[in-house]
DNA sequence: CTGATTTACTTAACATGTTAAGTGTAACCC
DNA sequence: GGGTTACACTTAACATGTTAAGTAAATCAG
C-alpha cells in the first residue's frame, strides 16, 4: 500500500522537504560552475562576496555578509585574501569608526568581466535544460519564500 | 534609467540567479529548524543522515552520501558519531566485503519520533506563511530542476 | 590463477566555517 | 560628560568540510 500524501505523524519524503530539497538542487546547480570557479582560482564564497559587491557599489561588511551569506569571521578572512589580490579595496567608514566599506578595485571589475561570458554561457546551459518560463517561475519561488519568511 | 531586464553583457542580480537564490532560500528556511536542531544537540548534518537513512530503510555509504549531500571523509565521521550515540548500526555487507551497510537503530527511530511533531510545526509555519499551493509548486520546480539537470 | 584495474571506504593534511570572547567606536542615560 | 550599553568588526579555539593519498576487497584480462 504506497501512500501518495504524507502518513499523518511522519515526516515528508526528503525530497519534498524545503531543507533537502534545496540543498540537492543547488549542489546540481554549483556542480555546473565549479569547475569554472576552480579555474579561476577562486572559491564559491569569494565568488558570491565579488558579485554581491558589484551588485551593491560598495558595502559595510555586515551588508556584505547578509548578502552573500557568509559569516562575520569568514568574511573577514575572505576579504583579506581579495584585498591581498587586489581585487577589492577596504577603508574606514569616516563617518562611523567601527564600519569597513568595501568596494571592488578596477581589477577586481576586470576580474568578473572575464568570468562573465563563461559564467552566463553554465547559466544558458541550465536555461536550456529547464525552459526559460520554468526557471523564471522558480526563481520567483525562491523569491516568495525569502520575502514571505523574510520578517516573520 | 533603470533596467528591467538583463544587461547584454553583464550578470543577473544576484537574486535573481540560482547558486545564490537557493542558498538564501535555503538560509531562511534554516534559521527556523537549527534552533530545535541545536536543542537536541545535532548538527544538520546529522540530521540529513538520520532523514535520508529513515527513508531508505537502509543504505550504504555512497548511497547516504548521494542521499544527504556530503562527502564520504565527512560521512564517516558524521556515522561515528550517531553510531557511538546509538542511534545507527554500522555493518559489513555480507555480499561484498568492501561495503558498509547502515540501518537505524530502535533508539534512532526513537530519536526521530521524537524530533517529528516539532519538526512538523515548525514545517507547518512555513508553510502557512507560503501558502500549500505556493509550497507544492516551488517543490515541483526543485524536483524538475534536480531531474533535468540529473543525467546531462 | 595471477597481476592490473576498479570500487568502496578510510585516513591524513589542510582549508573553511562556527561559536565565543575580545577590541575599539558610537550612542544613550542620568 | 562619566559610565553604561550597544554595535561592528576581529581574533582565537574548535568543529566541520574538502582534497588527495592510502587500504582493502572485488572485478577483469590474459
Amino acid at each position: 500500500m504506497t501512500e501518495t500524501k504524507q502518513d499523518r505523524g511522519a515526516l515528508a519524503e526528503t525530497r519534498r522537504t524545503l531543507p533537502i530539497a534545496l540543498l540537492r538542487a543547488r549542489e546540481s546547480v554549483m556542480e555546473r560552475f565549479r569547475p569554472m570557479l576552480s579555474a579561476h582560482d577562486i572559491t564559491e564564497q569569494q565568488w558570491r562576496v565579488l558579485r554581491v559587491l558589484q551588485e551593491a557599489g560598495e558595502a559595510d561588511a555586515t551588508q556584505l555578509a547578509r548578502g552573500a551569506c557568509i559569516l562575520g569571521p569568514s568574511l573577514t578572512r575572505i576579504l583579506k585574501a581579495l584585498e591581498a589580490r587586489g581585487l577589492v579595496e577596504v577603508r574606514r567608514d569616516p563617518g562611523d569608526g567601527r564600519r569597513s566599506i568595501i568596494r571592488l578595485t578596477g581589477e577586481g571589475t576586470g576580474f568578473i568581466a572575464a568570468i562573465t561570458p563563461e559564467s552566463q554561457a553554465i547559466y544558458a546551459g541550465i536555461e536550456a535544460k529547464l525552459g526559460a518560463r520554468r526557471l523564471d517561475d522558480l526563481l520567483d519561488g525562491l523569491d516568495d519564500l525569502l520575502r514571505l519568511l523574510g520578517d516573520p
